[in-house]
RNA sequence: GGGGGUGUAGCUCAGUUGGUUAGAGCGCCGGCCUGUCACGCCGGAGGCCGCGGGUUCGAGUCCCGUCACUCCCGCCA
């Protein structure tokens, strides 16, 4: 017989009764009748009962046996009496006799425990987090992970995409996060940058011909975390495209994603191909360029409706300044005093004026906004948003620039307040149309607005003629249930395009030829247009799991810090390591921040 | 860098307007128990109340500072 086992812990049912078999595993539960015990034994598969009474030899071993120890247990299946069967355990028709007993490591007194489904804190778990793992929903999460990224690899290669492996030890890329930085010690006073993502790799890897790539890549940011952002690193869905317009390219994912979820989830999702909605719609409508569509509610512009109306404050604002809108929020069954108020305080909290209102009852509409506006235009605006009595619409006014973020807030305030909103379900849509540059507040200089790799719609002709403001990119998000799981791009694989595209951002030609010198190098050679994108697994795999935090589907994440608790991860280096690295030492912590350029010699 | 929350036994937490010796459940240790599956019953050990200062006759509780964890803003396209 094997040393270890015969059989796992989640596989002995009725047709093994009679056999001997061996089991290794984790002591889940002991429960001590003094005469009779019981142990719970559990491995990665499952859960199966020993038992054990006082008249063997090895019942004070088994006895003395600490919860989690590792123990090789061997004995008959026996069958349970119709009484003691376990309907909630996939083995409770049967019991292993104990009949040989090993300890193959004991366990300490425990720090956490895995039995239970208490909840725990951050520390404690990731301290022990090889603890944590053992425990039922975090190992289950883990093995999602593995799932999703297999299936997700199957299906990338079923259409032909290859998976290519890029380097990790890099040079920086044009991301705009922070690099993680590594000294080269054969090259004193130069580093090394993680990748903040493949980017030139992948357009690289269409310029050499190979048409469709493909990886489950590892991106590192030195940026702040937040609960669906783990510090430092995490994993893309990295693909590539050549010969492709964004159409090809939305075809390629879509049947991928939506695959995924429904093959992980038993939510209705949304089929390919999924809804488009333009940028500048998105902001109109869901007041963010990440809507959450399961909420119903769409915002619009209702300004000619306040435009020399009664409602003097609107009025007003819309005369003295061209660019000032209203925007209206409608709030199907809001129709109350006491909600809208409610809206209003909170809206007060957030530290705005307020926020008007509407509410629809007994065929007309009630609160001061109506009033001052009157009949007619009142029932315009009912008619127009398509609301009826037991209704209410929210305004908003100003500068567009200034309150959309609030709008969108409040469109999802109101979504949840009035539970508009349906959990179950997972809501795709593409963002499209993404301005190219946008202007820099503070500066007033004209920046790109996402990544500059883009294509601009138009292409040199519409750098050359257009307001930079005005021009649009081949640039598109995917969202999902108002998480942004992807950003892409057609690229912009013209070096004379892109050298007008970075000029406009005020960069001269050298400039580029410099920080984007291999690429800028591979475009003078025959270049394929080429296109693809990158949704982000650990989100992905966090929605199917129905997470709240993304350290649920990691396995070994840092903390908000970027600290391995487990690892004690990062830590100090000794002078003698930092001086091969041609580094003279660190800093004393006060100065560190003020001087940094005293940190290499 | 900024704001909110939290910090009390190994773990999860309670602790009143400041008042005597700081509690519970789980875990741990000991005892009893032959059909449990969150086994049950009895007993016990275990505390720098994050740390430092202050107010007070008296501080887990109030004030100031600081540290840690967490959530958010900045940042991350």
């Amino acid at each position: 017989m094997h040393p270890y086992r015969s059989h796992t812990c989640g596989e002995l049912g009725e047709h093994h009764v009679g056999e001997t078999v061996r089991l290794s595993g984790w002591v889940h539960r002991k429960r001590d009748h003094g005469n009779l015990l019981f142990v719970d034994l559990r491995d990665h598969y499952g859960l199966t009962q020993c038992v054990i009474d006082v008249s063997g030899e090895l019942f004070l071993a088994v006895e003395g046996v600490r919860p989690e120890s590792v123990v090789t247990v061997t004995g008959k299946v026996l069958k349970r009496t119709d009484e003691t069967v376990n309907p909630n355990l996939p083995t409770g028709q049967v019991e292993v006799g104990i009949e040989e007993f090993h300890l193959e490591s004991a366990a300490g007194t425990l720090p956490m425990p895995v039995f239970g489904d208490a909840e725990y804190g951050e520390e404690i778990r990731l301290r022990y987090r090889f603890l944590d793992l053992r425990r039922e929903q975090p190992h289950a999460n883990i093995i999602l992970r593995s799932k999703v990224i297999s299936s997700i690899r199957r299906r990338m290669t079923d259409q032909g995409f290859l998976e290519i492996q890029t380097p990790i030890l890099t040079a920086s890329s044009p991301e705009g996060a922070r690099d993680y930085l590594v000294p080269a010690r054969n090259h004193p006073g130069k580093f090394y940058a993680l990748p903040q993502a493949p980017q030139q790799f992948k357009q690289l890897l269409m310029v050499s011909g190979f048409d469709k790539y493909f990886q489950i890549a590892p991106c590192f940011r030195d940026e702040d975390a937040r609960a669906d952002r783990s510090p430092g690193e995490f994993y893309q869905l990295d693909f590539e495209m050549a010969y492709v317009t964004q159409d090809d390219v939305f075809a390629a994912i879509e049947p991928v994603l939506s695959g995924i979820f429904k093959e992980f989830s038993d939510r209705p999702v949304t089929d390919a191909p999924f809804p488009r909605i333009a940028y500048g719609d998105s902001m109109l409508k869901y007041g963010n360029d990440k809507p959450d569509l399961r909420n119903p509610i769409k915002m619009c512009d209702v300004t000619e409706t306040f435009r020399g109306s009664g409602f003097k404050v609107f009025a007003g604002m819309i005369d003295k300044n061209a660019r000032v809108r209203v925007r209206a929020i409608p709030a199907p069954g809001g129709g109350s005093r006491a909600f809208c108020d409610r809206m209003n305080s909170w809206a007060q909290g957030e530290g705005q004026p307020g926020l008007g209102y509407i509410f629809f009852r007994d065929g007309e509409g009630a609160g001061p906004i109506a009033k001052n506006i009157g009949d007619d235009r009142t029932a315009a605006l009912k008619e127009s948003l398509g609301l009826k009595d037991g209704d209410a619409v929210f305004f908003v006014a100003g500068v567009p620039a200034d309150f959309v973020s609030f709008a969108g807030a409040a469109r999802t305030k109101i979504g949840q307040d009035l539970y508009l909103i349906d959990k179950n379900r997972f809501d795709f849509c593409w963002i499209v149309d993404y301005p190219m540059y946008e202007l820099n507040e503070e500066t007033g200089k004209v920046d790109f607005s996402h990544n500059p790799f883009s294509m601009p719609q138009g292409g040199l002709d519409a750098l050359n003629s257009q307001d930079p403001l005005d021009v649009l990119a081949f640039q598109y998000d995917i969202v999902c249930n108002g998480i942004e799981l992807s950003s892409g791009a057609i690229r912009n694989h013209r070096p004379d395009i892109m050298v007008k595209a970075f000029e406009i951002a005020g960069y001269d030609a050298e400039t580029v030829e410099s920080q984007f010198g291999g690429m800028y190098r591979a475009f003078q050679y025959g270049a394929p247009p080429h296109g693809g994108s990158a949704p982000g697994i650990d989100r992905i795999v966090m929605m199917l799991a129905d997470e709240p935090n993304i350290r649920e589907v990691i396995a070994f994440p840092m903390n908000q810090q970027a600290q391995d608790l487990l690892m004690g991860a990062p830590s100090e280096a000794t002078d003698e390591r930092l001086r091969e690295l041609h580094l003279r030492r660190v800093l004393p912590k006060k100065t560190a921040a003020s001087d940094p350029g005293n940190a290499q010699e």
